[in-house]
DNA sequence: TATTGTTATACTCTATAACTATA
DNA sequence: TATAGTTATAGAGTATAACAATA
């Protein structure tokens, strides 16, 4: 196996981008999906997988990453906490604010089913030895994705 | 370079849908801040990306795919008619229906920004060899998607 | 009679403004 | 005085129901 020049990590960025853009659209379509399963909008999602992430947030800081108001902000916590998906604890160090936590009953709704349809398709031409390389190289990008998070 | 069994598209699937659960936060946001800078709603950019794919598309069929009442996309399209992003134009043969269309405009806006920096990250304790032989596999996976689209 | 929409109205989600409690 | 958050109210997006036009 060769490759006729240096590859460097913005060559694959590029390349990973590629490939990820062409899932794109159906992963849209998967993403809504969920969300109307689970009778979820867009930003209630978004606030678990913050919380899901970092732990003890305050609602200011989930209004700011999402660029919402601190009035809209409660509003979607008060629906997460009555449906048991998110915690809100009194901050000891600060009686004005709150540990907003995801719950284990939250945790459930943060996998957005893959559809791999498409991307079986596209193996069933594909060489033996092909796959096997393919297979072994995802294996490397996976380990050091996990390493580093 | 050799594995020590027969590797299966099943197990590329698996592998590949780690990889891609690893980012999916990540996705999330970034899809949610492309809404927001561009002033779409969920439904509003799904319906561009199924026009996309799809041409001369009709009202309920849209409905019908993301599981909303025809009230709501005659709403959602008269917005995005209003904003030049798809075209209604009548079908010759059903003088009930609608062709809707992606314009030029509403195509801009399918992009959302990836962000790579967390696999970037990932490649700095990579060795050459590893690099090559990623960019060698993903490059076949590319191409693969991209005949059988 | 069934299907493709549209219109009118109610409900949900987010923004704005005014406010309370704590720092 | 500033900050974290809430409450009340108005605007945007979606659902429901009743309707018009065409198949």
């Amino acid at each position: 196996m060769s490759t006729e020049f240096q590859v460097s990590p913005d060559m694959i960025v590029q390349m990973y981008n590629q490939i990820s853009k062409h899932f794109s659209s159906q992963r849209v379509r998967k993403l809504a999906e969920h969300l109307r399963k689970n009778d979820l909008s867009l930003n209630q999602f978004s606030v678990l997988n913050i919380v899901h992430h970092q732990k003890d947030c305050s609602s200011i800081h989930l209004a700011n990453h999402l660029s919402l108001k601190a009035a809209s902000m409660t509003y979607i916590i008060d629906l997460l906490v009555k449906r048991g998906l998110v915690d809100r604890i009194e901050n000891p160090d600060d009686r004005r604010s709150h540990f907003i936590n995801l719950t284990e009953e939250g945790a459930k709704l943060l996998t957005v089913p893959e559809d791999a349809e498409d991307l079986a398709r596209s193996f069933e031409n594909m060489e033996q030895e092909e796959l096997n390389m393919l297979y072994l190289s995802l294996g490397i990008l996976k380990n050091k994705l996990l390493k580093s998070t």
